[in-house]
RNA sequence: GGAGCCGUAGUUCAGUUGGUUAGAACGCCGGCCUGUCACGCCGGAGGCCGCGAGUUCGAGUCUCGUCGGCUCCGCCA
């Protein structure tokens, strides 16, 4: 019916297609209710559903909103009835007509306008539609490769547009809670300098001076500073941010980052509003509140009871130090080895043989050589491959620390410490998921602070800045940073949340010596400094307020929010994990004339 | 740079030890249907088994390579 061939022979598919004619959209498909019975109006959308029962015909309406049913009735119009069997999925039409009551028993009560039904007087049809190549609606038939080819369908899903409403309420609010502290909104640019510290960069070549580079910015950190240099006090931006690195379920090459600084402050002064920040988003986007103050503790800390650097404290297993009791003991791995720990979980000697062996290849990814274990049954025996190296000193002591009790598993790392810590922390949070502690809708906030300012990079041979470059010491120890680097603290911190980082900021240098010492404990040469970083050693000299801020990972926030599994669901055109674009096929080659005016010219390829 | 899982109809998947004509569900097309809401009933069309080699009398199935998607390690100040 709608397929026709014209006379010139032309074939024109669209030509029963209506116009707006002046109508206008009277509600959304979300909105009408019992109140608005009797009413007439006018909605537009997609096709959701069709049923079409030779007689009447509903089909539910779809926007971003919601659904509504709408109803041909052939007793109540009959012309547009006929013309409605030739609707199908995913069309776009608009219709005016009557708000009524459904009948009897036939409300449907898991949709919001379900009590009511919308009897089509007029309608028009906007646009036809291929059949989708998958289903359109929130109970996941498609791959992902499909799902990102044809991302603009994607987006029709309820649950993925949600997830964007649910995004603008978050930026709303960080808005509205920046201004209402007298931030200002200050564009940073986005060609800028390449940086020689943090992670690669995006590099765009200069046409007009053919041969350099300007790099994409992996975050507005130093324009930020030198706004505090301005004057300009507090400053916020919601800003794109570019890494060339790999991709994770929680890691794009191009990411969305709520960067924020501020002048005359310190660390507590920072993490208040910090606070408030991401209590607004959460209180406006899904109406949770958050705890009043945050919990602290120090990275030391974070290390030592959870392994990592960034707890989930939604549940409480914490890993204990045990490297005393083995010290001198016959079982050598125990004895030889850096650090020992031990996690032990109440009522987890039901593992299987087949679940602690998968444990064991799970740790083994993070470097650790095997995963030591000690089921306790019901009588208190011990069943474990490797209590017969202990002595019963040992195991005595072992029993008091770790509070041993029937039916409880204790697991065991034991080697390097940095593979310890991160293997059984790691662990720990895998075991939280099988034994159910993570009770849903729980939000657990911790700022990690009081981080080391260097870290030694073995590959490099040197100190590299944990946080960057910029990160103050803490009072007094910039003397330890001369004397020993790896010891240094920083007033670095982050905001952790369920085990998440989602925000990381410092008190920053705003001495030109205390900068140029900082240089010097990275390896980073008096000249090299100048030439990277000399518009920022010349603007140290001319009054640089104290100033410190933030900086938050805004998708990260928003996979919180609304309990994504993966960052693209929060993305609206993300890129895959070999950071393609499958809709746009970003990247591609350009044109040799395109290369030429950059003064490019590509390797050539072998021939095989 | 490395490890793992996956790739079969438009989509989601099944496919036994290598064996004849590769199946199901949903979707699509046609017919019927006035209270459905993932409508129902009847009928039909639809396949380069990702791609390329190899083993074999014979490969969706085994081997190697390659491309693509996902998860992870390294990396991500």
């Amino acid at each position: 019916m709608v397929d026709q061939i014209q006379d010139d022979g032309v074939y024109d598919k669209y030509r029963w297609l209506d116009t707006l004619d002046g109508w206008k959209r009277s509600h959304h498909n979300n909105e009408l209710s019992a109140a608005n019975l009797g009413q007439q109006v006018c909605l537009m959308g997609w096709v959701q559903f069709r049923r079409d029962h030779g007689g009447l015909i509903f089909i539910d309406l779809r926007d971003r909103e919601g659904l509504t049913q709408v109803v041909f009735s052939p007793e109540y119009n009959s012309t547009a009835h006929e013309r409605a069997h030739a609707i199908r999925a995913e069309y776009v039409v608009a219709v005016k007509g009557l708000v009524r009551e459904r009948p009897d028993g036939m409300a449907n009560s898991s949709l919001v306008t379900g009590e009511i039904e919308v009897v089509v007087d007029e309608w028009k049809l906007l646009n036809l539609s291929e059949t989708p190549p998958f289903t359109i609606e929130d109970r996941d038939d498609a791959g992902e490769q499909h799902r990102l080819k044809y991302r603009y369908l994607d987006l029709r899903r309820p649950k993925l547009a949600r997830n964007f409403i649910l995004r603008h309420k978050a930026t709303r609010a960080v808005r509205k809670y920046m201004d209402s502290l007298g931030f200002l909104d200050i564009e940073t640019p986005v060609l800028t300098k390449a940086t020689p510290e943090g992670a690669r960069d995006y590099l765009v070549p200069s046409r007009v001076t053919q041969g350099s580079f300007y790099a994409l910015p992996q975050s507005p950190q130093l324009f930020k500073q030198l706004l505090m240099m301005s004057g300009f006090d507090r400053y916020y931006q919601i800003v794109k941010c570019f890494r060339d690195e790999d991709l994770r379920a929680d890691r794009q090459p191009e990411f969305t980052q709520i960067d924020i600084e501020m002048s005359f402050v310190d660390e507590s002064q920072v993490q208040e509003m910090a606070e408030g920040l991401v209590r607004a988003m959460f209180k406006e986007t899904i109406d949770v509140d958050l705890p009043t103050q945050f919990p602290r503790m120090t990275y030391a800390e974070a290390i030592r009871d959870y392994g990592l650097d960034k707890p989930d404290l939604r549940f409480d297993l914490k890993l204990q130090n045990v490297s005393d009791i083995f010290e001198k003991s016959d079982f050598k791995v125990f004895a030889k080895a850096g650090l020992v720990k031990c996690l032990k979980v109440p009522n987890g000697a039901q593992l299987s043989r087949k679940e602690i062996d998968d444990y064991t290849h799970f740790v083994e990814i993070y470097g650790s050589q095997g995963l030591a274990w000690i089921k306790v049954k019901e009588d208190g025996q011990w069943q474990s491959p490797i209590v017969k190296f202990f002595s019963e000193s040992e195991c005595e002591a072992l029993k008091e620390r770790m509070n041993v009790q029937a039916h409880d598993i204790l697991f065991f790392q034991a080697g390097q410490a940095d593979i310890v810590n991160t293997a059984l922390g790691s662990l720990r949070i895998k075991l939280g998921e099988r034994f159910d502690l993570i009770q849903d809708n729980t939000f657990a906030p911790v700022w990690v602070t009081d981080f080391p300012l260097l870290e030694w990079d073995e590959e490099e041979k040197r100190f590299t800045a944990m946080h960057h470059p910029f990160t103050a010491a803490q009072p007094g120890e910039l003397k330890t940073v001369q004397e020993n680097p790896g010891a240094a603290l920083s007033r670095a911190y982050d905001l952790v949340l369920n085990g998440q980082e989602i925000g990381g900021g410092s008190i920053r240098i705003h001495s030109v010596e205390e900068q140029q010492t900082m240089f010097k404990a990275l390896g980073i040469s008096a000249r090299e400094a100048e030439e990277k970083f000399a518009f920022l050693l010349e603007a140290l000299q001319y009054g640089a307020p104290p100033h410190g801020g933030i900086a938050f990972g805004m998708d990260r926030i928003v996979m919180l929010l609304t309990g994504a599994s993966s960052i693209r669901d929060v993305i609206a055109f993300p890129k895959t994990q070999k950071a393609t674009c499958l809709m746009t096929e970003a990247p591609s080659t350009v044109s040799k004339k395109q290369l030429a005016e950059l003064g490019i010219k590509l390797r050539e390829k072998k021939e095989e």
